[in-house]
DNA sequence: AACCTATGACTGAGCGCTCGTTCAAGCAAG
DNA sequence: CTTGCTTGAACGAGCGCTCAGTCATAGGTT
């Protein structure tokens, strides 16, 4: 009788009103607003995009881009979530791929680097811009942030005593999982010297040794 | 004959021009600005910030604001400046402190990241409002932030290959330097999740041993 | 077929307002 | 009177957002 709850999709239409009553088209339309907010967004940052600017980028009136998304803030959310969602799905398909036991971590590693590799521009927006979020959206935002994170800890805890690999207490791997986040983040919000200095595969393997440094060696 | 260069004080004027004739009272006035400006970026961020608010603050008419500093631009450009300036001097004296042999490396660490600590307001800020900079501006913090960056280099590169310490190729040296830099601002661009889950002590000493560990275990 | 009507996506001029910046006038000291 | 500093009303560009109206399409009626 009620409507039934779709799942599947990527961005969820309940949290962000519109005035349109097809929901297919909702969704469509929001994809291609999506899209060029995000890259006007990484173009010129988030104050110096006008709604004018998002409005001509995806080919509508700025009345229309009013019809799908209600303030310029709700769109900056629908962006970010996009984002995560793309990062999230990125690792988590590299971390599948990856399913051998032994050198296991160190190709999850390579692989979520290579995504921050490829997602740059998208890591330094995310890292420009949540900070206009609105509270409410701002924590459910690092919500994702934290489920990136602990698809490391999850990982190195699942290895954690096996095998070669040493017990962790929860903090070190904790805090390890953190570090491998950051460290490929660093990436793209240092790459005005990192990107200049090394190839990504002598980062990867630097970085790497680095952070089996600490499994290892305690 | 030509007025002579002051070298001495941190904020230089040249670089920001000014209408007012006495350099001491634009000295004194600049720092009186930049700290209420400080207070009201780190609180408010830099675009809900108004130049009304800071001359407000600063016990000043927005006129007499725009004597000393000619746009809000130039008034972020000696912001960030001036908080660099203050993170270098504060990792320069912990270093310096430090000077023993043996386990100074560790303690250096340790001082960076009580710094880190202490001004975790002013790093946070410095990653949200660079972006904010015309490039001209932009370019020189980068300078002063691989700076910093540099003192860790410098002080890897003088143990490298003394007493128990291994010798270090150039680019795993540079990288555990920026990991050093990295690491401590974690601690405040991170705090969301490290600060509610470990003290500073848990921290600095988890996160040493992740540093020693790459360059101890090559 | 021809006509009418209802629906809802789409349009864009323009409103209300904020905010960075200026400048004519004021004032204190020499 | 001149110089150096201060003041705050006034300016106007630019922004997010609205809303009265247009138009293509679908479906009902004759």
């Amino acid at each position: 009788m009620g409507k039934q709850k779709d799942i599947n999709h990527p961005v969820s239409e309940d949290e962000v009103p519109t005035q349109i009553k097809n929901q297919d088209l909702v969704r469509e339309r929001r994809r291609q607003i999506i899209d060029s907010t995000v890259k006007l967004f990484i173009e010129h940052g988030y104050h110096k995009t006008t709604t004018r600017m998002i409005a001509k980028a995806s080919k509508f009136s700025i009345g229309s881009l009013y019809e799908y998304v209600s303030s310029k803030e709700d769109l900056l959310y629908l962006v970010c979530k996009t984002i995560h969602e793309e990062v999230q799905n990125a690792v988590e398909k590299a971390l599948s791929d990856t399913a051998k036991e032994k050198e296991r971590l160190a190709e999850a590693i390579r692989q979520y680097f290579y995504v921050c590799d490829r997602m740059a521009d998208h890591i330094l927006l995310m890292y420009q811009v949540t900070q206009f979020l609105p509270e409410k959206w701002k924590k459910s935002i690092l919500v994702n942030e934290l489920a990136i994170t602990d698809i490391f800890i999850q990982a190195l805890s699942s290895l954690s005593g096996q095998n070669d690999f040493p017990q962790l207490d929860e903090k070190r791997l904790n805090l390890a999982g953190h570090n491998i986040s950051v460290l490929g983040q660093m990436w793209a919000f240092r790459r005005w010297h990192v990107q200049k200095e090394f190839t990504i595969e002598e980062y990867i393997n630097i970085q790497t040794d680095f952070i089996l440094g600490l499994i290892f060696q305690v």
